[in-house]
DNA sequence: CGCCGACTGAACGGAACAGTTTACAATCGA
DNA sequence: TCGATTGTAAACTGTTCCGTTCAGTCGGCG
């Protein structure tokens, strides 16, 4: 996922890649056709294959810039709260919110959809998203300021076990389309559930 | 997704069927043509169209079929065994396993896809699958025996949070095509993993 | 000014696709 | 054996789509 665009000409590209992001994101990589993506962003089709040489090179560089954010947005992850339980619930929070909001969904709708097609993409979204996420949090669980008051043997398990109860029913009924967006009650409520079985479960005693 | 065929006129319903599953779970409903569908199936486009009307018919009495036998599959799960616990784990390994399966897999693929193009599929999915599993689950957890060993409140949040640790890292690698077919033994340890987390948070003390 | 690179709009070729039609063959009940 | 039902192969229609081409516009820069 790192090949940089061959060049850059010149000052449409954002242009190009935003209105390619909001078609794919919207309608899947079949679903998206290049005449819709060039009108929406507001771009002649020649101008967009001036810039890449076909739809998939397109689609790749949109996944690849949604993969670093993701991969930001892990990295961001607050861990200095005063107080362990605390510090996860806001991890949790965070999570949540991500998993449940409009675009973390559209990006894992579109990944499953074309990890098939496109191996390169189920692999770039777990490792910046997921992976990381895991990686961030593991690290938490195993420093010293966590392990005083959780009894932690495998940091990757635990972080696991915990993001899992992050993904609960919340996000199936999301991905779904059961339920609309989300109240922020609700995400606590969700995020407190998930502390406190994660809390029962490496709480020391 | 109660819509039946309008009429079973012939004895090549169940093959166009077969054929019209395969592609489509394998390909997505954009990214399969019907005339791969109707090679596939061993039958000409015209019979096809004499039995559905068009593609999206038929994609819906496809997935309608699949629904049907993630119902079946929830309905079937074993709890009468010996031991609480041992119930359980049954339960996670049996879960994981249709999760981490090749058909669940694909049916959760596809799904994610087209919820978008499709509410009603989405809305069929979560009802015969996470919401049917959820729901014996949580009747086997408000049973008397259950609550002999456990202290459950709220037997649908207790559900929600066997079958989100159920739904672990694991599964997420399958979809994004990290990892290929699960070894047996690597499901079990992540039923144990599930059931330990679970009694931690609600075993009776 | 005149040049040049970026961009446009529109058209086009060729392929794929959904769905229809037609002319013909297989199957089967009576 | 007959006739009706059911299926087939293949061509065909009309649309959509990807990717290319080209004549021409625009803005900046020497």
């Amino acid at each position: 996922m790192n090949a940089q665009p061959p060049v850059k000409k010149g000052r449409k590209y954002d242009q190009v890649i935003a209105g390619a992001r909001e078609v794919f994101l919207r309608e899947g990589y079949e679903g998206a056709s290049v005449d819709v993506i060039a009108r929406d962003a507001g771009v002649s089709k020649a101008t967009l294959y001036s810039y890449f040489p076909d739809k998939q090179a397109l689609f790749l560089a949109v996944l690849s810039g949604e993969c670093d954010i993701q991969k930001r947005a892990s990295t961001e992850l607050e861990f200095r709260e005063r107080d362990v339980p605390q510090a996860l619930h806001g991890i949790a929070e965070s999570m949540i919110g991500f998993l449940l909001s409009e675009t973390g969904l559209a990006i894992f709708r579109v990944c499953v959809g074309e990890a098939q097609r496109f191996p390169e993409i189920g692999r770039a979204f777990y490792e910046t998203g997921p992976r990381m996420g895991m990686a961030m949090l593991s690290g938490f669980l195993a420093s010293p300021k966590a392990q005083a008051v959780l009894d932690i043997d495998d940091p990757d398990q635990a972080a696991d076990t915990f993001i899992s109860l992050c993904r609960s029913d919340l996000m199936l009924r999301r991905i779904m389309g059961v339920d609309g967006a989300p109240d922020p009650a609700v995400i606590s409520a969700a995020a407190d559930e998930a502390v406190r079985t994660f809390l029962a479960r490496y709480a020391r005693r």
